[in-house]
DNA sequence: CTGTTAGCGCCTTCAT
DNA sequence: ATGAAGGCGCTAACAG
């Protein structure tokens, strides 16, 4: 049993192929009778027409592509479902692309994956500014996640680090601590570089120091940095993010650290798990799942054309300060205090 | 600049775009030299096939779609990694869809994705039987995750359920437990089946009593579970899944519970933070990784048309028991021990 | 070894 | 309102 294609209905239906094809996509043009007639030999025949031809002829997949550093990381795994959830409502599906981390794949990966779709979401924080510069083009219409763009050009959506890191740091001044231990996150990484440059802001402000310590972005990363930042005398540790936070107090607990009694820690994102650690982390939320969302609506507004979709997304109600509406939507992560930050010890 | 075609590339080549594509793709029966001539000009224009016309007449699209319940859950998510990881390492690409648990929906999002693709893997633990059937043919070629095929024709990839329950029971009961209380899954679900059966047989053997009490598979099922599962009076509690347990444990910590000292709690599948839990979880680990891995092994295998592919996935050595090997390769959960379990009370 | 031609399955002017 | 015909971009016979 072949597949049936058009001309079968066609043929079936007593009419032509045109007139299949405009009834089946709902052509006001066509004589009613006939449209019932030939909705009725497709359902007979369970016809329904070739993505692929379709695509080939329409120059639209209603598939966008989206190219993650690591499947593997919960953030990106909310970005990937809020996404995927959104596009799928409006009949889009995705097309995942999992760079393993490896940078200088990533390029080709995008520009592999965009042929295959109608645009792509780029997640890419570790990508050198030039390379990503001149990748944007040819990737177009693509929009990217947690990256300032260089050109107003091209949408992006995001977390804004900056005022996460100043709401942790506050509440951690609060409580009485000067001194802090900073794990980074990868070098080269954008996020990690606005994270630092609002941390040096605000030690300006406020007379704090601040101790930099190389780190990565997970767990591992933070499990090895314990005893450097226990080095550094720091009464607090603010991780570049929620696992290597947990990395950070699970080798601490080894070692028979009181957290917060001895050391305050804090992470950044609120991944699922880090309100069940022990002590729950006190961490700024990243709104990721909102953050997938809004990278279908910027990209969904791209397709579209001009003035298309005004479609409302979410849960509309409570929207973070100056968010959604903006083609740059940057979410403001919120405070939550948990029980991994105390007041300063001595 | 618009994109240039095949044609381009034949015309500045000076040949018929019958032998740029056979020059572009590798057919030896063409003159080196010209080949060589060919690939310049393509270089030059920056040409590359239209993967979308390519597809249409190959009738293979080079990419797969895996249907999973929920993008949410670390199993699904893993599994996803590993079929994406191991389906790029032969060139494929992924289409994911997630079917937010929508039942009803499963079958027409995986009909609709299996007409982009070239084959679907799905993850579909709580489809009926008898629907899951009716659509394994419209599907094929189709491989099953986690579940028990009716037919032997198709292939499947799973945990062996059974066994992991076994063990954890086998692990409380050797610490003195005699009285359980069983969380349960979605009661529709082939998973919680199995796990059933697995707890029916050990209590026939072994004189335990078990309280089977209704559930869920996420978090807040198991923290509403807590007052129920501290009435049955257990002094051991199997949760249908990590993120059950989690639940669990959260609340009796809330209730002033002591685990492992008043009640052993123990989870399912070993996701990325049940060590981390306080306390660390006891639990049967579920190679989630690896069992995405087989899945795309089962798919390219069937992809490669008869007796194709003995690719070798993997870290090759340490396999589990008669795992790859086989064509319906059901994994055996390790169980590890960790902090939640101890001696039973009184 | 290379070029010509016929589709893959569909949509869409262009006539009628 | 309907049909005929020309592609979308590419590959695979089928001749030379």
């Amino acid at each position: 049993m072949a597949r049936s294609t058009i001309a079968d209905v066609a043929r079936l239906a007593g009419v032509s192929v045109a007139t299949v094809s405009r009834a089946l996509n709902g052509n006001p043009s066509v004589d009613p009778a006939l449209a019932e007639r030939v909705r009725a030999a497709a359902i007979e025949l369970q016809y329904s027409a070739s993505p692929l031809a379709r695509s080939l002829v329409l120059g639209r997949t209603a598939t966008i592509a989206v190219v993650v550093p690591d499947l593997g990381n919960p953030t990106f795994q909310e970005v990937l479902r809020g996404l995927s959830l959104a596009a799928k409502a409006e009949g889009y599906h995705v097309l995942v692309a999992d760079s393993a981390e490896a940078v200088e794949e990533e390029r080709a990966l995008a520009l592999d994956t965009r042929r295959r779709t109608d645009g792509v979401v780029l997640v890419a924080p570790r990508m050198p500014d030039d390379e990503l510069a001149a990748l944007l083009p040819e990737l177009a219409p693509v929009v990217l996640v947690n990256r300032r763009p260089d050109a107003k050009t091209v949408p992006t959506v995001g977390a804004d680090y900056s005022a996460g890191v100043t709401a942790l740091l506050e509440h951690l001044h609060g409580l009485g601590h000067r001194s802090f231990a900073y794990l980074a996150g990868l070098e080269r990484s954008v996020s990690n570089a606005a994270r630092v440059a609002a941390i040096e802001a605000f030690a300006e402000r406020s007379a704090i120091t601040v101790h930099r310590l190389p780190g990565g972005v997970d767990f591992d990363a933070g499990a090895a940095s314990a005893d450097a930042v226990l080095a550094t005398g720091a009464t607090a540790a603010l991780a570049f993010n929620d696992l290597v936070a947990m990395g950070l107090m699970s080798t601490l607990q080894g070692r028979g650290v009181d957290v917060p009694g001895e050391l305050s820690v804090v992470g950044f994102d609120d991944i699922p798990f880090a309100a069940y650690t022990s002590p729950p982390l006190t961490t700024a939320a990243v709104p990721t799942l909102r953050l997938g969302e809004l990278a279908w609506a910027a990209m969904s507004a791209t397709l579209g054309g001009a003035g298309a979709a005004a479609v409302a997304l979410g849960s509309g109600a409570r929207e973070p300060a100056a968010a959604s509406a903006s083609a740059h939507p940057l979410l403001v992560p919120q405070l939550v205090v948990r029980g991994s930050s105390g007041p300063a010890s001595a």
